[in-house]
Order: C-alpha cells, then sequence, then structure tokens
RNA sequence: GGACGGGUAGCUCAGUCGGUAGAGCAUCGGACUUUUAAUCCGGUGGCCGCGGGUUCGAGCCCCGCCCCGUUCACCA
C-alpha cells in the first residue's frame, strides 16, 4: 500500500504511487527555495464567508464607478485549479466557503508564477490581495502575493462525480467531508440541536454532570455488554449500556435536576438505527413525574427542532411531520386496540395474550412472555402507524424493570416513550425509588436470566443501597441523539449522522 | 445468521457470446493572460476483492471465503 514503504514504489509507474511521488518532489522544491511546505500559522483578514459579505456590503454601498477591490488575506485549500499560461484560476475553500483566486504571472512575479505550478489540488494555500468581481462576474480575490500552508500528497476525490462510495465515506470520512461538502452540513445540523437540548436544559435548571462509562455491573438497560478489562485491579468491566443508574445516585446525593449526554455502548446488532456505541441524553429531575415530564419532553424537542430547521414543520424520507403542539399521546393499550384490533389490556395471561397476537397477525414463539408478546404486537402493528409525534404511555411492568407501578394499577408503570416518524427516540417514566419494589424487579429479572435471557438486567446491590439511603421522587427521561439527528437532518441511516460509523475492522 | 444487490485505474463508471482490459475526471508533458466540470494535443496508470476449479483461453462460468449496502431475523 502506498504511504508504508515508499522508497518501494519508485520502480512504479503511474497510479497513486506516482503521484505521491511527484508531490513529494514538488514538495522538495519548496524546501529548496527555502519554503516550508509546512508553515505554523497564517494570519487571515477574513473567512471566506466573511470576505465575500464585506465585498457584497461594500458594492450594495458604492457606486459602481468608484469601488475599489476590498483588500484581504484568505486561507483554504485549493479544490479546482484552471491554468492558462501565465494566469491560473484556483478556487480555494474553508469552513464555511468557496472563492476563485486569481494568480497572474505580471501581478505576483515570474519567480513566484513559476513556483505556483508545484501547487496542487487539496495544498493548503494564504493568498493576499483584492477582491472584486471578473469579467464573468465572479467574486475573485486577485493575488498580490500567495504562499503555501500545507502540501497534500495524496489525490483528492473526482471533482464532479465526487465521493459515493459509502464504505469509503464511512472508513475515511475526512475525505467524505472534503468531497461532499453537504456532510459537513450535516455534522453542523447536528451538533446545533445538541447545543439547542443543551441550552434548553442549562435553562431549565439542569445541571450538566459526567458519569462513569466503565460499569462493574452493567445497568440501566436490558441489553447486551461490551465486556474489558482493567489491568491493575485486574477486574473485568463493562461499557455502559446506559447512565441512569449513576444518574440516579446523584438524586439519592441530593442533586435535583442533573443530566448527561454522552456515548453508550451495546453489544448488539447494527443496522440503519443501532450503531454500537451511540450517543444518548438522559435526565432525571426530582419532585416530578412522567406527566410532568411528557410536557417537559414535548417543550424540549419541539424546541429543538424549531431552533435547527427553523419551523415547526419539517420532512423526513417524504413524510410530512409537525411538531405542532400538543402531540397526540396515547396508552400502549389503546394504541394496540387501535392499530392491532386487540385487546392486550383485558388479559394478564400469558397464553391468551399470544393467541389474541396470533389473531392479529403477530408471531409468537413459546418461549416469550406477557410483556414480551405486547412489545411484539407494539413495534409491529403499532409503531409503523406513528408518524405524527405521538407518546405511548403505561407500559407493562415486564417490560419496565426500573419504572415505578402506575398508581392504581399494579400490572403498569408510569413510563412514556415519544415517537416520530415511526422512529422511537426516548424513554421516560417516573422512576421507582422504592428498594424494596425495585429488589424485586432485579430478582424478577435474574429469574428471566437463569432462564437464559442474557439482556436481562443484572442485580445491583450498590444501586439498592443507594436507594435505601432515599430518593426523592422524580422522573427521568433518555433521549437517542442520533435518531433525533437522522429525523432532523433527514438521514436514512444512523450511520450518516455518526462522524465515524463502526464498521467491520479491516482494510 | 438468511435473502438480494455490489466490489474493474486515485475517483465516477462501462465491459457484448468466454477470445489482447476501456471511458471521463484526476495525474504527467506540451500550447494558452479572464477561467469557473476551462479548452486543445500527447502520455503514464490495472492482483478486474481473495483463493480454488472448469476451459486451449476466465473480469465474465462453477465452488469457497472476505468486505460494503439494503432487507429480514435479532435487538432499544
Amino acid at each position: 500500500m502506498p504511504g508504508q514503504h515508499p522508497e518501494q514504489e519508485d520502480m512504479v509507474k503511474g497510479g497513486e504511487a506516482e503521484l505521491r511521488r511527484h508531490r513529494l518532489a514538488k514538495m522538495e522544491r519548496f524546501r529548496e527555495r527555502g519554503d516550508d511546505p509546512y508553515k505554523y500559522l497564517y494570519e487571515r483578514t477574513h473567512t471566506i464567508q466573511e470576505a465575500r459579505s464585506a465585498f457584497e456590503d461594500l458594492e450594495a454601498r458604492t457606486a459602481q464607478e468608484e469601488l475599489q477591490p476590498l483588500p484581504a488575506s484568505l486561507a483554504g485549500r485549493i479544490v479546482a485549479r484552471r491554468i492558462q499560461g501565465k494566469s491560473t484560476f484556483m478556487d480555494i475553500r474553508d469552513e464555511c466557503g468557496r472563492i476563485q483566486v486569481f494568480l497572474g504571472q505580471k501581478q505576483v512575479g515570474e519567480t513566484a508564477y513559476e513556483a505556483s505550478k508545484d501547487l496542487d489540488i487539496g495544498d493548503f494555500i494564504g493568498v493576499k490581495g483584492g477582491i472584486k468581481r471578473t469579467h464573468r462576474n465572479e467574486i475573485t480575490l486577485f493575488a498580490e502575493e500567495y504562499g503555501l500552508l500545507s502540501k497534500s500528497l495524496r489525490a483528492a476525490a473526482e471533482k464532479y462525480h465526487g465521493l459515493s462510495d459509502v464504505e469509503t465515506r464511512y472508513r475515511r470520512r475526512y475525505l467524505d467531508l472534503v468531497a461532499n461538502p453537504e456532510v459537513m452540513d450535516i455534522f453542523r445540523k447536528r451538533i446545533r440541536m445538541i447545543d439547542a437540548m443543551r441550552g434548553w436544559l442549562l435553562n431549565h435548571g439542569f445541571l450538566e454532570v459526567e458519569t462513569p462509562m466503565l460499569h462493574p455491573i452493567p445497568g440501566g438497560a436490558t441489553a447486551r455488554p461490551f465486556i474489558t478489562h482493567h489491568n491493575t485491579y485486574d477486574a473485568d468491566f463493562y461499557l455502559r449500556v446506559a447512565p441512569e443508574l449513576y444518574l440516579k445516585k446523584l438524586l439519592v446525593g441530593g442533586f435535583e435536576k442533573v443530566f448527561e449526554i454522552n456515548r453508550c455502548f451495546r453489544n448488539e446488532g447494527v443496522d440503519t438505527r443501532h450503531n454500537p456505541e451511540f450517543t444518548t441524553m438522559e435526565l432525571y429531575e426530582a419532585y416530578q413525574d412522567y406527566r410532568g415530564l411528557m410536557d417537559e419532553t414535548e417543550d424540549m424537542l419541539t424546541h429543538v427542532i424549531e431552533t435547527v430547521v427553523g419551523s415547526r414543520q419539517f420532512t423526513y424520507q417524504e413524510c410530512e411531520l409537525s411538531v405542532e403542539r400538543p402531540w397526540k399521546r396515547l396508552t400502549l393499550f389503546e394504541a394496540i386496540r387501535q392499530y392491532a384490533g386487540i385487546d392486550l389490556e383485558a388479559t394478564r395471561d400469558r397464553d391468551e395474550a399470544a393467541r389474541l397476537a396470533m389473531s392479529a397477525g403477530v408471531e409468537i414463539t413459546p418461549d416469550v412472555g406477557y410483556g414480551k408478546i405486547v412489545d411484539e404486537v407494539m413495534s409491529l402493528k403499532v409503531q409503523p402507524h406513528l408518524i405524527q409525534p405521538t407518546f405511548l404511555y403505561d407500559y407493562p411492568i415486564e417490560l419496565s424493570p426500573l419504572a415505578k407501578k402506575k398508581r392504581g394499577n399494579d400490572a403498569l408503570t408510569e413510563r412514556f416513550q415519544p415517537f416520530i416518524a415511526c422512529l422511537e427516540v426516548g424513554n421516560a417514566f417516573s422512576e421507582l425509588n422504592d428498594p424494596i419494589d425495585q429488589r424485586q424487579r432485579f430478582e424478577a429479572q435474574a429469574a428471566l436470566r437463569e432462564a437464559g435471557d442474557d439482556e436481562a438486567q443484572y442485580l445491583d446491590e450498590d444501586f439498592l443501597t443507594a436507594l435505601e439511603v432515599g430518593m426523592p421522587p422524580a422522573a427521568g427521561l433518555g433521549i437517542g441523539i442520533d435518531r433525533l439527528a437522522m429525523l432532523i437532518t433527514d438521514s436514512p441511516s444512523i450511520r450518516d449522522v455518526i462522524l465515524f460509523p463502526q464498521l467491520r475492522p479491516g482494510d
């Protein structure tokens, strides 16, 4: 492979290796001219975007015949070059803009012009000169002097079709960002989305905290964990599947409103909606229940979407969506009655529930329990209908070992989930703070685990001890940041909103 | 894990019936002082994903494997 043993490539002609040799030679020539091909700094007067608007302002308030070139020093990467003998046009690009540069032999001098032939697409340069329009009306920086800031040794992607090979785009995202400027817009949107959410949280009195990534016992979600090892302690740790239990310990400690935006890791399947590591926002609020939190969730998500997309209406994969409040709210069982046409709430009997589910066309295997049946019907028969923002609430207790029982109904928990465009974007509940109840729930999970369910949650004595010290009544919410980013950026795959998505190692 | 689609030059892609591997862009050399997918002339560039097999002969057919995508399964 090129780069590993460049000295062995000397015999190779053409292709990438030869291109790299040419560029190394050009780099050497800069050195021979006493010009460091890798500078330490460059003082620019404007970003490209700033320079453009400064020039347009100037044009707007100056009479045509009095218009003078706007002096500027700009820096960027050469993305295109059109050489015509003694004059050269280049397009340079920085993070937010692109501008044409004119390099004339007469203007920069014969020596400097000659040296410019050793520039390549991909090089970073700094250019000082005046901005004016060409005869073809293109805003252009006319160079008085220029300098190489950083030499590129490898070829860029094709200039017209860009880079479209999905694997290369994901594995070498920097090439994707260079070749496809719209990709950067997606990630800027994701960043603004997180900023907007953090802003909302801080405005509402939440404190941002950080809790461990390495857990001695994985907890807070039903999921298979990654295992790692600590050498000094000679102990195994699990990459966290959720920060939930630690955040609740902070409520025990006296924090009242906390949140964390950070990574979780789940050792499970990979597809368009799942990446092994993903980002969640989890918040916990003392003296609040799931009803109040539903209102807050609606407020927060609406605020975030409105801030980033600039409207309460937006499109996701051909789907017209509106986050206009209030959002639809249905209990899970109402939704099942409505969309699956069966009443699973009427029975608590596993076999009866299985029979009903089958009658609605949902395949049920003998090993799944009541909770799982409800879950199955929900995801197959209900979720595909939840296009406009909808809250489902009141989930069976079997599915929610960390949620408080519903007042007046021991079979249910006070839990809700927001759905948008059929995507589950969050999960929330009145937090279970009764240590006796919590112990029983853990024991039920442990029994499932004994029975072979390797996703059932572990009994966490440490957490139970904390609850026994006393946790205030509270509500908690988790939001899948990546999925929300998919919605906001109209991306069909989670990999499009993760800078470096996880692929099989190799190449 | 199953099904389907894909992997050919640095990039984007063609490749007929099994008969000497192609184009555009990029790159290199030449011409060119207002181009913007610059133009014109000439050149370099290939482990056709990897390994077997069939055949006089395989990019193409057969078998196995690897990687990517979609989807189903699994799963928050």
